[in-house]
Parts: structure tokens; sequence; C-alpha cells
DNA sequence: CTTGCGCTATACCAACCAGTCAACTAATGT
DNA sequence: ACATTAGTTGACTGGTTGGTATAGCGCAAG
């Protein structure tokens, strides 16, 4: 079980602040190194290219907020906790970015996905993993909501898939127009699409 | 009123196509002044620079498709009708290119707005321009599906704008996931997010 | 001491990048 | 016949790209 050394480290951090930050093709392999204060030939001896550092940063970032949503989604919490948990999270998360630079940042892995899904196959892979994973947790979460009756639903799947896909486009718009406020606007929406009366949501036990 | 250049309408056509198949950043000036046969003097004759270039193709891929869209939103077809139309013009164009380019290709904007929006200014008033003039369409089908009583809405610019986010959350989606069936799906979640029942939908004059 | 190994440092590469330039052509106006 | 203008050409620049080659470092085991 040895350790990961300090550079690989280093160098994962930079990378997905850099390509978040901008995007993967205007952040060189040169930025990141700069970033992270490694040297070139430690680069190509931790990745064996640039794209693989970008889906190792993925994993890396996944690693580290998935301890989060595994909270978030606990079933400890009833349904309609777990998703106002889940969107004060996600705003809270845009708002830090937004304030740490100045922009919107969106989501990580759509914004690269969308950028080089059709030219990267590997980065596309991993991009599609991201997306299961998280469907896989509004999964559960419709699943439950059904049980309790709060909404009625067919295909719990793909009323996940949906909902995932309203998530990542709500992201994206305010990536794009570059304002807060259509993020903060994510539950009033994601509601509806589930089809959830506000009311019963705000007197949630 | 003096006629626009052949070059000039080459470039235009060759840039949208390889940006849209590829992405911005890994399409260089080279590229695209090959595929339109047009040398690099006349490029920077044309246009002041690359991100100029892709700004105004966007306007034109616009100018081209807003015809249509005005006939799909035309107040001529029943909201119902519109809505069907407009999902199922989606699906066809989505097709379509998958079917020219082997791999889906999304929403051009989007792509290309959420791999820049926080790189190149220009690009990203762009790409807001665009989710705009889309909105506006799904604006006045809200409204008019609130006023044939076959919705429930306070603020007709919110789920327009809750729609468009859904309906671009989709074709990311199906790029990200390289699979067409994602956006074939997109009419089930629209009718959810509207809250239209099915019934009534099929069932629509 | 010395061998071996994980890692780093630096120099280097050919290809490529966006953008420039002065010379060129062709058509039009006088 | 000449001047003006609009558009074209392709060589060129200076910098950057992802990736490589190789020598060297520090350290631990033999």
């Amino acid at each position: 079980m040895k350790q990961e050394s300090e550079s690989k480290r280093k160098l994962l951090e930079a990378a997905m602040e850099m390509i978040w930050e901008s995007s993967y093709g205007s952040v060189s392999v040169d930025d990141i190194c700069t970033k992270a204060g490694v040297n070139k030939g430690s680069f190509y001896y931790a990745f064996k290219s640039k794209s693989d550092l970008a889906v190792a940063a993925f994993e890396r970032y996944w690693e580290n907020k998935q301890p989060r949503m595994d909270t978030i989604f606990s079933p400890q919490a009833s349904p309609l906790e777990r998703l106002d948990n889940y969107c004060q999270l996600i705003i809270k998360d845009q708002k830090q970015k937004y304030q740490s630079f100045g922009k919107m940042l969106g989501c990580p892995f759509c914004s690269v996905g969308s950028e080089l899904s059709t030219q990267d196959e590997k980065i596309r892979l991993k991009a599609e993993q991201m997306s299961r994973r998280v469907i896989k947790y509004h999964e559960s979460l419709v699943r439950d909501l059904a049980a309790a009756g709060l909404i009625e639903v067919k295909d719990p799947a793909e009323l996940a898939r949906e909902l995932y896909s309203y998530v990542t486009g709500v992201l994206m718009q305010a990536k794009i127009e570059n304002n807060v406020k259509h993020v903060e606007r994510l539950q009033h929406g994601v509601m509806r699409l589930l089809g959830i009366k506000e009311q019963l949501a705000t007197a949630a036990p």
C-alpha cells in the first residue's frame, strides 16, 4: 500500500482547479505544472498524458465529494429533507466558486464532458461515469419520494435521469449567463419536475 | 447593399460545422481555412480573430434556424401541437447529426458556451443571446398553455427558463453519454415539468 | 561503499498555434 | 489608359503545444 507522491497530489489538485475555472483546451500542461510547482518531467512520470491527468483529477474530485453526497442522500433523512439539502449544497458550492473566481463555473464534469465528449473517448467515459454516479442518488431519492406518497412515478430511473438533466442544465445556463440567480431558483424547478406542491415541501418535518 | 463574399460564407459554414462536431479549442484557424478552401490571409481579411468568426458563425446559424422556429412556434398551431413539433424538431435534428457524424453533438451554443463562458466574454455573450432568443419562444408557449388551461403557472418567464434548462440539459447528457435515446425521451420530461398529463397531450387535436 | 530505484530537473523536439504582411489579381469607375 | 478599391495569396513570425530523452538526485537495502 504505497502512498501517493506529493507531486501527483499537487498536479491533480491544480489540474482540477484550472480546468474547472477555464477549460480543458485552454489550460496547458505547462500551466498545470507551474501552478502545481512541479516539473514537466515529474508530470509525465506521474501521468501518461494530459487527458489521463484529467481523468484522474475527476476521479480524485469524486472521491472527495462522495462522503458529502452520502451524507445528504442518507436514508436517515426524510426524502424531502434530502432534496432540500441537495439543492442547498449545489447552491452553496456554486456561490462559493463564484466568490473565489469571480464567475460562475458550473459543473466541472458537464463542462469538460460537453467540451470533449466528441473528441476524447476516455474523458467522455469518465464524464458518463460521473453522471451515472449522481443519478444513482437521484434514483433512490425518487423511489423514496414515491414510497412516501409524495410523488407519482411510473419509471423512477427515468425520472431520476430527468432530474439530473434539469439540474445540470440549470448549472450550465448559470455558467453561460454568468449569473448565480439561476442556481438559486434551482429548487423551484426541481419541485415542479417532480410534481411536489411547494407547500408540502416547506411544511416538511 | 453589398453582398457577402463567397469566402466569408464558406468560412462561416465550415467553422460552424467543425466547432459543433469537435470543440472551439480543438479546431484551429488553419483547419477551418483548409475545410473552407480559403487562404489564411482571406480569413483575417474577413474576420478580426478566431473568436470573432465563432460569434459570426453562431449568428449565421441562427439566421438559418429562425424561420423554422417561427413556423413551429406560430400561434396558428395549438400550444400542444407547438410543443410536440418542437420536441420532434430537436429529436430529428439530433438524429440527423448523429447519422452524419457518427456521434451525438448536442446543442452547439451550449457546448461552446459551456466551454468558453469563463474564457471569452464575447462568445459568452453570444451564447447568452442565443439562450434568450429560444427562451422567448418557450415563454409565449408557456403563456398560451396557461391561457388554454392546460398548465398552472405563476411566473411564465421562470417556467420558460426551466423548460429551456431541462431541454439543454437533456441534449448535454445525450452528448456526454453519446446516446440518442436520451433525446428521444425528451418529451416525457417536458410534459412532467410543465405538468401536463400525457393523455391530454396525445389526445390533442 | 555501492547498487538500485523512485522521483526530479532541465534541455529539447517537431508540430502547431493565432495572427501578420507585402505583394498580387481582378473588377470597377473616370 | 489609368487609378482605386476589394479581395486573395502564401510565406512568415514568434511563441506555445504535448510529449520525450536523459542525466541527476536522495535514500534505503545489501
